[in-house]
DNA sequence: TTTTAAATGATAGTATTACTATCTCATAAA
DNA sequence: TTTATGAGATAGTAATACTATCATTTAAAA
């Protein structure tokens, strides 16, 4: 496994600052690089999460930053490259995120709970990266995310390796289930279960919540129950 | 229950044609109801399957079916009521084969199984609807089917009843999951999570197969078996 | 310190998309 | 015969999704 994570620790001033290490086909210079590079970054998770993905334009962004759409254009190829690299990001968090947390538990069934845990509650802007809000990314990978790879371009997409991240979470959690049961026979399918409806079931809660159970108390641990019953009755040995 | 389905039962050419009532607000115009109408549907069905969603215009549209832009809009509000409208006939349609598939059955386990089969098994168009192509519907709803309630305006959506053919079937599911087991705490979460997984796994299945673990053989009996396992763990008694 | 390259800003322009409006005409029901 | 209804034809607009060019600032290299 190479190295996704970059730790830039600062002893004297006690600050983590975490950077994710992006795919460069993700796009077009590196938006991390720049000041404009991270303004787009930040600024397109603030939009995207108030107006939505469709009414999310260049042109918009770039009147927020005091920039120019060609300006952003030079980032990213178009505003679905975005999309994928929030994503991405995201998912490559989250791993950070879990791998951290699972740190000498050795116990699976444990492993998996705290897995659950981090995949279906809310999120908390953790200060650890200046210009992603992670609560809000959080949010827009619920209710968007999945537009990230539902396209007719998916494959091509995929052979980029665009969706690594997402793979690479998968892989994990789908590692941690033959851990706790070597003799399951869906592993991989599990995984994916277990991450689309952790955001699936948190926004049909809020959003149409006649198609859950837990309509209305609205409380995300309830989604958390649904989860760890779904999992654990499944490989059970 | 109000009636959904009109059986328009041709004796003498023993010819069963299926018509499904749709919910007025997803109209502008009843597109079943003239030939114009009808071609907009079977047109939208193909182009969206052929180019996606994002690449589907009126304007093409109205290419391929001789007609024009305004012309279309005299049926639909936009694009995107199309996709809404395609995918609550695609769950009413589902719903009334479950439920025929499901007549005379008593037993909720044979029922669940039945169900499952339905939901993530091929679609062979049936010729029961002339200008619906279920085959193609099918896929356009595995595809891009997610895209009709992942928007801004879901709620809005939502209290003009547009996903009330989702919700039905979702209802359906939960009620024989509660006849297997009444205890069982997660009737409708567990019943999005059987539609929703057998959507997305065949899509995984056959466009980003390392998530899933049938990537090998790509054959859609063992979504069935996956689903089948998911379901009959959670809700043993 | 000067040269050079990189990053950005400013401006312009195009094709397409997503509509709205209006007017005519054919047809078929009242 | 009147009158709605459905549909074709045409026009036009604002916004979207880009591409291209050139000037300027800033920062790194010589």
């Amino acid at each position: 496994m190479k190295a996704i994570w970059v730790y830039d620790l600062e002893i004297r001033s006690m600050e983590l600052h975490l950077q994710i290490k992006m795919n460069e086909k993700l796009f077009v210079r590196n938006p991390e690089q720049t000041e404009l590079g991270r303004k787009i970054i930040e600024f397109s998770i603030r939009l995207i999460h108030e107006n939505g993905f469709e009414a999310f334009t260049f042109k918009k962004l770039a009147e927020v930053i005091g920039s120019t759409e060609a300006g952003i254009y030079r980032y990213f190829e178009n505003k679905h490259r975005i999309l994928i690299y929030l994503t991405a990001w995201y998912w490559s968090w989250l791993e950070f995120r879990v791998t951290f947390h699972l740190n000498n538990v050795s116990d699976p069934s444990i492993k998996l709970k705290k897995l659950i845990q981090l995949l279906a509650a809310n999120v908390v802007d953790d200060d650890s990266t200046l210009y992603v809000d992670e609560s809000l990314l959080h949010q827009i990978v619920i209710a968007e995310g999945s537009k990230a790879y539902l396209t007719k371009h998916v494959s091509e997409d995929n052979k980029d390796r665009l969706f690594k991240p997402y793979k690479d979470l998968c892989s994990l959690i789908a590692g941690i289930i033959l851990e706790y049961n070597p003799a399951y026979t869906h592993p991989r399918s599990l995984a994916t279960t277990i991450i689309e409806m952790a955001n699936l079931q948190m926004f049909f809660m809020h959003h149409l919540p006649s198609l859950t159970d837990f309509g209305q108390s609205k409380d995300e641990q309830l989604v958390v129950e649904f989860l760890e019953d779904l999992v654990f009755c499944s490989i059970r040995k």
